[in-house]
RNA sequence: GUGGGCGUAGCUCAAAGGUUAGAGCACUGGACUGUGGCUCCAGAUGUUGGGGGUUCAAGUCCCCUCGUCCACCCCA
């Protein structure tokens, strides 16, 4: 093969297509009717947006940067996720004078130069929420309450919706002292990717999947113990919201996010069916990433939903299938065939899908075709109709036919689907 | 970046170092001059991912490379 994507970047063809479609309209539809209104954020931004907000030591930043210099040598990020755009967004339009919640959601492709596996690509698609300005956790338990709707809407089921909180600038120092503190001893027990851990990111270390540091962190100090009072009542009445409103939720105390401008809140909905890279959805506050980008002092909480990952998990309950036409016109000569085509305009006009016969070929050959493409109906048109002023007409699936007037062609298809026979 | 599995027709896969690399599905046409599905017949389709090596002989063995899948790292 001589000219293929690129690793990692891959189509997306008919009939995945559809599926995609279906999520991107009930995503419209759902976070509607909850106010946001959708935005559309550029693909490139300055690599410095990135570099400052996801964090200068996260892998993210490190190694998995699509940059490259312009033409000026500035330097460039086909953005890796779209919260930093979205509030780059919301500072430079000054949105914040608007009376808040602003409430945000986008979709699109991301990038990340990773190796890829089942559920990761270096193109990457996703929908994303973002709302500022509301300090409050009744809005945490909104999206949350959201996310969880669009997704069962999807027709998703058996997702385990974690949550946890991971503190704030104030406290979140202290939970890391005292994690640190804990596994100072045995540091050297852990295997060496949680050894590297403990220096770059010590909450790393208690996601970690090997055995011997499972059992080495056991007893670890829990954040939640750690939460400051503002932190802990927010995270408490968060919680009780959405016992109020009977929203499963698994409290998860290791649950840690890789991007460095998380407060507060944290979640993430998984799914047992999709091998190593299971997050389907993910989100969090971020209380202090628009005074970063330059904007007042600004509450904000958003999520992400992974596209690749839901569409997989719709593929193994959906059976995909191929639309198919109402109609196909077969004709028997030249003159029957512009005939076909001014009925298929008709025909099309009042909104139904219409394949004609693109060659001379036999009318047999055109009716399994017919057949092959599923079409509902054949309308047949040769000389004997062209004398007539009659085509005949036939219902594929029982073989039913019958003749009709030229002019009256289109009624033929609306009595059959409006009532369709038994 | 690290480790492992797999690359043969459009798709799913055969061919245990030995003729001209096959089968099913799909595709095109015919049997049935103007009536689909079922059946039968025929046809088209390959640099066996690429390059090098071993051998009388390589799809098959060895080396390199590329691609892909899975896992690690990390993440949606």
């Amino acid at each position: 093969m001589k000219y293929t994507s690129l690793k990692g970047i891959q189509d997306i063809l008919p009939p995945d297509i559809y599926i995609w479609q279906t999520i991107e309209l009930k995503a419209r539809e759902l976070f509607g009717v909850y106010g946001f209104k959708e935005i559309r954020l550029p693909i490139i931004e300055y690599s410095d947006i990135f570099i400052r907000s996801i964090g200068e030591t996260t892998d993210i930043v490190e190694k998995e940067m699509y940059a490259f210099a312009d033409k000026s040598g500035r330097s460039i990020t086909m953005r890796p996720e779209g919260t930093a755009p979205a509030v780059r967004c919301y500072v430079e339009h000054h949105l914040y004078n608007l009376p808040p919640p602003q409430k945000f959601f986008y979709s699109g492709p991301m990038f990340r130069y990773e190796r890829p596996q089942r559920g990761r690509f270096r193109q990457f698609y996703q929908i994303g929420v973002e709302a500022f300005g509301i300090s409050q956790p009744s809005i945490d338990a909104e999206i949350i309450v959201m996310l969880n709707n669009f997704l069962e809407r999807i027709g998703l089921k058996g997702l385990n919706f974690e949550l946890n909180c991971i503190g704030c600038e104030k406290c979140r120092p202290d939970y890391r002292d005292a994690l640190m503190n804990f596994f100072k001893h045995k540091l050297l027990y852990f295997c060496p990717d949680c050894q590297r851990r403990y220096v770059s990111n010590p909450l790393r270390i208690l996601d970690c999947k090997v055995e011997k540091c499972i059992e080495l962190r056991r007893g670890s100090p829990v954040v939640t113990g750690y939460l400051c009072n503002e932190c802990r009542s927010h995270f408490n009445e968060l919680i009780s919201i959405l016992k109020a409103l009977k929203i499963p939720y698994i409290l998860t105390p290791d649950l840690v996010r890789g991007l460095d401008y998380y407060t507060k809140t944290a979640f993430e909905v998984t799914s047992e069916y999709l091998g190593a890279q299971k997050a389907v959805a993910a989100g969090g506050r971020y209380d202090r990433l628009v005074e970063d980008f330059g904007g007042p002092p600004t509450h904000a909480i958003g999520f992400a939903v992974g596209m690749e990952r839901v569409v997989t998990l719709l593929k193994e309950v959906q059976s995909r299938k191929y639309p198919s036409p109402t109609l196909f016109i077969a004709t028997i000569g030249r003159e029957a065939e512009l005939e076909g085509l001014r009925i298929a305009e008709d025909i099309r006009a009042r909104g139904f899908w219409v394949e004609p016969n693109y060659g001379g070929v036999s009318l047999r050959s055109q009716l399994r075709k017919a057949d092959r493409i599923g079409a509902e109906f054949a309308f047949i048109i040769g000389s004997d109709e062209l004398r007539s002023g009659k085509i005949k007409w036939k219902e594929l699936k029982n073989g039913k036919q019958g003749e009709v007037e030229i002019d009256n062609a289109t009624k033929v298809l609306s009595n059959n689907i409006e009532s369709p026979d038994p």
